[in-house]
DNA sequence: TACAATTACTTGCAAAACACAAGTGATTGT
DNA sequence: ACAATCACTTGTGTTTTGCAAGTAATTGTA
């Protein structure tokens, strides 16, 4: 087996209690935070649609993302009340806010990309009303998280 | 060998022009980030010093990602002046713009760890005087670079 | 002027993580 | 009943990492 079931669950001894390391250690890799901008920003929630993104996550890689955000607490599971083959994956409070982080990761990226593929509205927002699109997209998170629980 | 001297060199077909992609094709891995820390926050500047970090980074990990950094510009390396064996690594302004990203971890990070490891005093000015705190580092960087550029 | 120490790496090897292709099992639609 | 969909798991080969052991260029000391 090439991703270990448990790798997440074992004693994965921490490297110091700095906070960027401790942060690191939970989404410090290519593929975990492209998976939260999904949930986060495109309102992805199915296993299938994290597979359509186009940077091409393969399906062992996404299945071994999505237990560990689940075990970190980021995120959280649910079967789909629409459709019994489907799940639904939705961010926690702990997951909506790293909102910050991508936030500045994507103002540094369209700072110091030749070509950055952001619907111009959002970016438009981003730069003259960041206080108003973190909020929205957080309640929209929310509202979703909060209608599921409901059940 | 293992890691490959020019893997940043080569044509590592983008996998996508978003900017959050962008962004972890440069530093979307459990060290990069860590070396830029110790760059930003602990005025570290040689080799030997991020070695002894206390995260234990490899040799060869640490060769290879001081290569990546000055190859997409982040940061500059210099002879040192007052000794002919050492080189000096310091942040460009591409790489002193990670800031808000390294800033918005360390909070997300102190919020979910337990023990956060962190100086008392920084943690206090992190939540009373961010943007002081900011500009005075920010400063602390531009004069080291500033003065190594003049000679 | 030799010789050991320092510094910044490189190299080799085993182990872990990753990418890709091909299953599998539980629903659901016809 | 049977095929399709969905969310995975498994197997195989390649890439990346971690660790230990060099190496080459200074520099400090006898």
């Amino acid at each position: 087996m090439q991703v270990k079931d448990n790798r997440y669950m074992s004693e994965k001894a921490t490297r110091s209690s700095c906070p960027i390391n401790f942060s690191l250690e939970l989404f410090g890799d290519k593929w975990t935070l492209l998976i939260v901008r999904d949930m986060m920003f495109r309102q992805l929630q199915a296993y299938g649609d994290f597979l359509n993104s186009p940077e091409g996550i393969s399906t062992n890689i996404l299945a071994d993302r999505l237990k560990q955000l689940e075990f970190n607490g980021l995120i959280q599971k649910f079967p789909d009340p629409g459709d019994g083959k489907k799940y639904i994956y939705l961010l926690t409070e702990k997951g909506e806010d790293l909102m910050p982080v991508l936030i500045e990761t994507i103002r540094w990226g369209m700072k110091y990309s030749e070509e950055s593929a952001i619907p111009v509205e959002i970016r438009k927002r981003l730069e003259t009303d960041l206080d108003g699109f973190t909020e929205e997209t957080r309640t929209a998170i929310r509202r979703k998280r909060e209608a599921l629980l409901r059940n």
